[in-house]
DNA sequence: AAGTGATTGTACCACCTGGTTAATTACTGG
DNA sequence: CCAGTAATTAACCAGGTGGTACAATCACTT
């Protein structure tokens, strides 16, 4: 094992600034290359301790397994992170942090709302698809019912970013009439979320009840597609407005 | 614990016709009353079970827990189900036998396709929100990847059920030209089910994120009115054809 | 070259888990 | 009333879990 730890010192080394203006430690770079790397070693455990949660869940993911993905020894788990609840925290912190990074990269024109729109769903969908990780810790903290969400800020910054993206783009359509007025952004995430993440979190049950076709390449562009038109015709159309034959029917206010 | 047992007959006694016609006894009921009555054991069993395992999950439902929410013993669930997982597997037949009988209730009048699209999206809505349990099902089968669901073809009945409802309101609509035509009832379908099952798989982390607001009477009542406006709007308008404006970007084609 | 404090390895533990053994009771048919 | 079977109980077990005690090893100071 001792051989092993030599090694992720050097295949760590790269990331090594990273963590260490993380830590506020940005002088020179102390440690350098032997042997003692606290910070590669805990990214080391994290990024195990990912994987394994977010396949098994927080119960079920074991530190015994964690421990053995690791290059280094449960001991090390206990020496940084505490206890079993207090690495889980960590992972999910990172992964929120990971998952914001990814989507700051985007960035909108907004003198064509539509297309700004369309780009944006696409970015999502396509997003949430490469982020499985983070979708399923998602699943995994809905089910504990969030027990664990310490950093809801952390959590409510991403959602209020994105939201404030669309806001901006939403602003822009009903300045240019291409937008009904009296919607509320978040209303219009809300949906945009709902069906990229549904997409991937129930992709399991939705292939074993009706196959694999929608998960194919095609499948999927298709469906991005379809969520796009879906979300315009809401923002283009107001079906209360021309329509009056369905709601007739007053049962459903 | 032998007095609870007792208590247990008395109480199941009235639900114990179900169960027996269910086991293809129709004939008088047999040990009535009394001691040793399997059925009902069996059955609260399977409640406690539900209960835990929709609660905790598969791995972190404790079987001794179980055992202990139960009039009976431990061993008694192993008696009748074998392992932990022919219990669980028992539990999810028992839950979406549960959903279907209750999805059956619905009845729609498909002489005003736009009414009956709104109740379909209205009841599904309000359904899902009834069937918590089962939804957190269905999540934990989804982090599972589904490798419980040996009865996918009940699941896919539920689902083929829903979609066939779906295809008669939207052909009508089709036919009286409400809606556009050249979708699929699947993908309408699929829409419906995104919103109203994230609206309550992720009621955890979005109260987390945005405070309880969308969940309130009022909040939920607004939201499902939304869904409902979002997927007529998508059925009656097309925004590729009226708009061709967010179309010059191909980019996301 | 000894000391110091942060890091790491080894071996271990109490506890809880899913699962079982074997004996006992309740009931059935003859 | 008795033999046989189905239902039920209590005690038990091996294995794995999260978590630790303790000593060794390292980098770095003095």
């Amino acid at each position: 094992m001792n051989s092993e730890l030599y090694s992720i010192c050097i295949h760590y080394a790269s990331g090594l600034n990273d963590t260490q203006t993380m830590l506020d430690q940005t002088k020179k770079p102390k440690r350098q290359g032997w042997k003692q790397n606290p910070e590669a070693v805990q990214e080391n455990i994290l990024n195990a301790a990912l994987e394994e949660f977010s396949q098994r869940g927080f119960a079920s993911g074991s530190i015994n397994v964690i421990a053995d993905k690791t290059a280094t020894s449960k001991r090390m788990i206990y020496y940084y992170f505490g206890d079993k609840e207090g690495l889980y925290r960590k992972v999910i912190d990172k992964a929120y942090q990971d998952m914001r990074e990814g989507e700051a990269k985007l960035n909108l024109d907004v003198s064509d709302p539509v297309a700004a729109m369309r780009k944006l769903i696409k970015f999502t969908f396509e997003h949430h698809a490469e982020q499985q990780d983070f979708i399923r810790l998602v699943m995994i903290e809905n089910i504990h019912r969030a027990k664990h969400l310490a950093s809801k800020e952390k959590f409510a910054e991403i959602n209020a970013l994105a939201i404030a993206r669309v806001n901006e783009i939403y602003n822009a359509g009903v300045t240019q009439q291409v937008f009904r007025t009296g919607l509320s952004p978040a209303q219009i995430h809300w949906q945009i979320s709902a069906m990229c993440f549904f997409n991937v979190s129930n992709k399991a049950t939705f292939s074993a009840a009706f196959g694999d076709d929608l998960f194919s390449h095609d499948g999927q562009q298709q469906l991005c597609r379809s969520i796009q038109n879906t979300v315009l015709a809401f923002l283009e159309y107001d079906p209360e407005q021309s329509e009056t034959r369905g709601l007739s029917d007053k049962t459903n206010s």
